[in-house]
RNA sequence: GGGGAGGUACCCGAGUGGACAAAGGGAACAGACUGUAAAUCUGUCGCCUCCGGGCUACGGAGGUUCGAAUCCUCCCCUCCCCA
């Protein structure tokens, strides 16, 4: 891959990218490695506050593979230190802190979900206890006076939160310095972020100077929005796609969101070029997206399988797709109690709304009377639809 | 330690004696439409019901009243300000 030209290889890392801090030091850096037989180091911190990992993190993972692929050392580092005290970003309260065993615990899911993507072999994946735990409270004291309160309280957060009067813990203002010790640590050249870790990832640049290194280039990344296309993709919004998700669900997440979103989910998640799947018909790029994140994170056979299913259940189909047989009787059975008691219904009144709405089909005729009851006199088996997503056989009870 | 605000359905939030199973928004669900589980429109959105109604619910427990989410008492919890 070296062996592209160096325009060649900016165009593809910058891509997708919202600022390159600075764009001229990250030429210099990538010509002053050349035909060095090594390539920069690429940091990226992860915060293992919480275990599951979902597609906006894979943005990062992406940016981290392109670099991965032009022969750069990709750095991971795990903030087990930090995660003891929890990125202020974003965040309106204190967060709680966690224990070292939950943060180690959370740190190991997030390597095994990492190297879906990355290659073991090409990754470092390092622990910032590893020297913050050394650090005395002489040098913790001399790496905090290199920074002035006034100026961490520039940061957005911590200004809101200043000005509504919530709490800052004092630790909180450590943690940006400790980012940003953290790459003075590994001598980074590059470290990448989303678009909130900007000042964080700034902290580096600041302290590496002050250390007498050559200042890391910064390098942010959009945040994606989530299912609901509008916040970014969060466990806590309820929008996200976790990786963990099984193939099914994730397949149907992707092909729910907005056909707008779905062009930025291409642009940051894959190396598709944009105009060949703004070609293809919507549903079809739709597909193919889904197909290329499950079989990503879960396997070429998973992503199919996923595609069949989804085909199965969200196309329109015949009673002869019906998922699996459900005996009931003997005798009638009330339409009511049926969906009730098998639980495509949470309740009776439920259930009978559902009726009444015409979400019930038997043998493809809408049944719209809720005191209807079912009969399997005369005949081996019915289908049955409720909804969209319902499609059983009913056949008579032994 | 002193003072103040507040806890309403899955979430946000209106409601300060009856017209309240409780506005509005979001989420969710259904129907129509569509290439889609998108968008849009319409509807539903506590539980049970012999479809007449019945029961349970506005932080908890009591009380006042013909009648309480709304008033009173005690308790629990959250937040803010001052120190």
């Amino acid at each position: 891959m070296p062996d592209c030209s160096i325009k060649d290889e900016l165009e593809v890392l910058t891509r997708g990218a919202v600022e390159t801090i600075q764009h001229e030091e990250l030429i210099a850096k990538i010509k002053a490695v050349r035909g060095k037989g090594r390539g920069l180091r690429i940091k990226v911190g992860i915060d293992p506050t919480s275990p599951n990992l979902h597609l906006g993190h894979v943005v990062l993972f992406q940016k981290m593979k392109q670099f991965q692929d032009f022969g750069h050392e990709v750095c991971v580092l795990i903030g087990d230190f930090t995660g003891m005290i929890g990125d202020p970003s974003g965040r309106s309260e204190i967060r709680q802190p966690l224990t070292r065993e939950a943060v180690l615990k959370n740190a190991e899911t997030y390597k095994a979900q990492i190297f879906k993507l990355l290659d073991p072999k090409r990754t470092m994946i390092r622990y910032n206890s590893e020297w913050m735990d050394a650090l005395s409270s002489r040098k913790m004291i001399e790496l905090a006076s290199q920074y002035t309160v006034a100026r961490i309280l520039e940061r957005d957060d911590f200004q809101k939160r200043y000005a509504a009067s919530h709490p800052i813990g004092v630790h909180e203002f450590l943690y940006p310095l400790i980012q940003g010790y953290d790459s003075v640590a590994l001598e980074a050249d590059v470290e990448l972020g989303g678009t909130d870790q900007k000042f964080n990832l700034l902290m580096g640049r600041t302290l590496q100077k002050v250390y007498g290194q050559d200042p890391q280039v910064v390098m942010t990344m959009p945040l994606l929005e989530g299912t609901d296309g509008q916040r970014k993709m969060s466990k806590s919004y309820g929008n996200d796609i976790a990786l963990e998700e099984t193939p099914f669900d994730m397949f149907g997440k992707i092909m729910s969101i907005r056909d707008e979103l779905m062009f930025r989910y291409y642009a940051l998640l894959t190396d598709e070029a944009e105009q060949e799947i703004k070609k293809k018909h919507p549903m079809e790029a739709k597909l193919q997206l889904a197909h290329i994140l499950v079989a990503r994170f879960h396997g070429l056979e998973a992503a199919q399988a996923a595609r069949n299913q989804f085909d199965l259940t969200v196309g329109r189909l015949s009673g002869a797709d019906a998922l699996s047989e459900v005996p009931i009787g003997p005798g009638a059975v009330r339409l009511v109690d049926l969906l009730y008691s098998q639980g495509w219904a949470a309740s009776k009144a439920k259930a009978r709304r559902l009726i009444e709405q015409g979400a019930v089909e038997i043998d493809e005729k809408k049944c719209l009377d809720p005191s209807f009851e079912v009969s399997m006199e005369g005949v081996a088996r019915r289908d049955i639809k409720v909804g969209k997503k319902i499609k059983y056989y009913l056949v008579e009870k032994d």
